[in-house]
DNA sequence: CATGAATGAGAATTCATTCAT
DNA sequence: GATGAATGAATTCTCATTCAT
């Protein structure tokens, strides 16, 4: 019910030893166009964007250390992937229950998204634009499918132990997933918006939408 | 719990009186941008691409007839929730309670998508990409919170009358849109898609989210 | 020394008989043309301008009634040497002597230009911006040029009369031309200039500029 | 009575270091700029043809080294002014009364016409055709008014000195600068016009304009 | 490694002109 | 005669990418 880990070694390398400004480079680079992503949207954040935002003096240096746009945004992805594995999984895996583990994965969410608003707007930036995008990136979608897929399995167990109630996982995972991303988009752009309270608010809906009907 | 009307009067013009030419070719453009954008998305979306699905040889021929991107997608979201509303509307009126009425939102809206899939899968575009875009399409942000806004109303209403439970309306209808929005996205390149299902699965899903818990 | 009759006929005809509609459009063309090529410039003055203040509704009717853009500034060109002839002439030729005639052209130049501030700047624009265009309209210059070849001529008599002092008549009547124009120029935007004042200025620097030195 | 200092500095750029390299760019293009616009004008002197001109092979060149059109035309109009100042200001402040100096002025402004044909038809292309123009270049304009100011202050001194006459130091201000222009002007197209002459010329009838009547 | 100059494709828009009605 | 729809060229500008230094 959360993400995958993605090590570093998918990082695709033309580069096969990384030195450590290489790294140091690529995190950088990361860093900015996650930025200027939950800024300007996916679209808007061009390289020249990027490129200021890191403090480099030239765009030539991202083309340098990336295959092109596309394999920044893998990183962009990956990092964020990353983060929220670490910030979401132990919320989620210190609860027995399945009741308890949606409401952490829920809440597990909004809180990442309140404590690093920038990363999880980045991603969904990029997830959403992607839908229907080259074909050059099916992977990425297929991966981000392999972890609903995951979050599904959660929930058809849930079922089976008779916790939840009968329905589409799938409907329920998107519809949650969904939910989720609505508030991280709005909060880029309503700073008033209190992300918390919303997470509370989703993971109460989805608990009753889950619930075994008596 | 609907979109709002919005007439053919307020496409107000460059042109006071639009001939029959004028409207047939001003309907032809914004036909083949929603199709254009169902398929690519807002972004990709180019008059070059538009004007090829019309059938135009030229994209002057769609700056003539609009006064720049920003009117034409005006006119995108107009003809749309002229649409939607003609079909959604009817079905939610048809019932009293709320429940039903909720139900009907939910399922008109899918059932709709089903029928004309690139017509919601644009308006969605267009409306995701607004968020946070420039200050010349306010008015368009400004025109789906009001949108909301009514639907929040209805919730309230529902609540107060004993239907529905003690939630937030406005997270709920947020979660309810982003639902909604989610399988139009996914119709679009999902062609195995059940959209009426997962209409029936969403409806059910935020039945259950309402209900007053006994 | 002052503008040539350039009578209807050189209007160049597509068309031999010009009915009474035809002029009268053309006349309304042509005062439109002025108008906007006083308010925005030659270059910025398009059909669409032009076609808009005269209160048509197309393009295409200006296209209709002239040869091409030249044909049209053609006759702005021979409207505004037509009234400024009619108007300039006149006192011009109400006097003797030459300096009295130098003075009546200056100050009638810009008593025409206080009375009709758009018709002077219109063709000060037009000439300006046809020195250097294009081959097409070498004709324009020669005829500018023959207005001042006769200028030029009443200087040299001037000078053979004693009246006026030993100069380079072409450098004189080139000076006094730009002279004008520039306060032409300058009276379409500053609507504070009193241009009659500067007339007199003007008509007085030359007047101490063309006199024979004692 | 001849252009202020626009030092380098001034040109403030989107580049806070620029290079030797791109200083010889930027260079390079405004001097191509000159030629073009001295060439065909103001309007027409496109992206497309100075890049041509420069040896470039696309626009998109010039767009990088420039902030937009009227940053590159800013630069034309400091370059000639540098040009200017360096040529015309000794040959000024080589004398100590005001007839020499205005004598100075005319002549070395012809002179270096004669010298540097472009520079100077390109500038008064540009702030011929500024006039009116958009409000974003409006600092322009002001400080073509404040060298015609300083210039002022010059008649008027001599004025007060008993050198020059009683006239409106303004109209003669510009008419001087109308007539230095109108020879720069046809000095691009016509090759046979003897520009120093013209300056002698022109010198005198000013300084008859401006001597005190005895 | 890093820079930044260079490239060429693609974007929206304006324009004069043609033509069917 | 008059309209306005259609065309295609031209314009400025942005962008990702390449490459010499």
């Amino acid at each position: 019910m959360q993400a995958k880990d993605s090590s570093t070694e998918q990082r695709a390398g033309r580069r096969s030893r990384a030195s450590f400004t290489e790294t140091g480079r690529r995190a950088q680079i990361v860093a900015a166009a996650i930025d200027v992503i939950a800024e300007v949207g996916y679209h808007r954040a061009s390289f020249a964007k990027i490129a200021e935002r890191a403090g480099l003096s030239s765009t030539g240096m991202i083309s340098y250390h990336f295959d092109g746009r596309d394999d920044l945004m893998r990183e962009v992805v990956a990092e964020v992937m990353r983060l929220a594995d670490g910030y979401v999984r132990p919320r989620i895996e210190a609860h027995e229950n399945y009741t308890a583990r949606l409401r952490a994965f829920i809440e597990g969410n909004l809180d990442l998204c309140a404590a690093f608003p920038n990363h999880l707007a980045a991603i969904t930036e990029v997830l959403t634009n992607l839908r229907g995008g080259d074909p050059t990136m099916v992977a990425f979608v297929d991966m981000n499918e392999a972890i609903l897929a995951t979050q599904v399995e959660q929930i058809r167990k849930a079922q089976r132990a008779g916790e939840f109630g009968d329905f589409d996982p799938w409907v329920m995972v998107r519809a949650i997933r969904a939910a989720i991303d609505d508030v991280v988009r709005r909060a880029t752009h309503e700073p008033d918006l209190d992300v918390r309270a919303a997470g509370r608010e989703l993971a109460d809906l989805f608990d009753r939408a889950t619930r075994r009907t008596s």
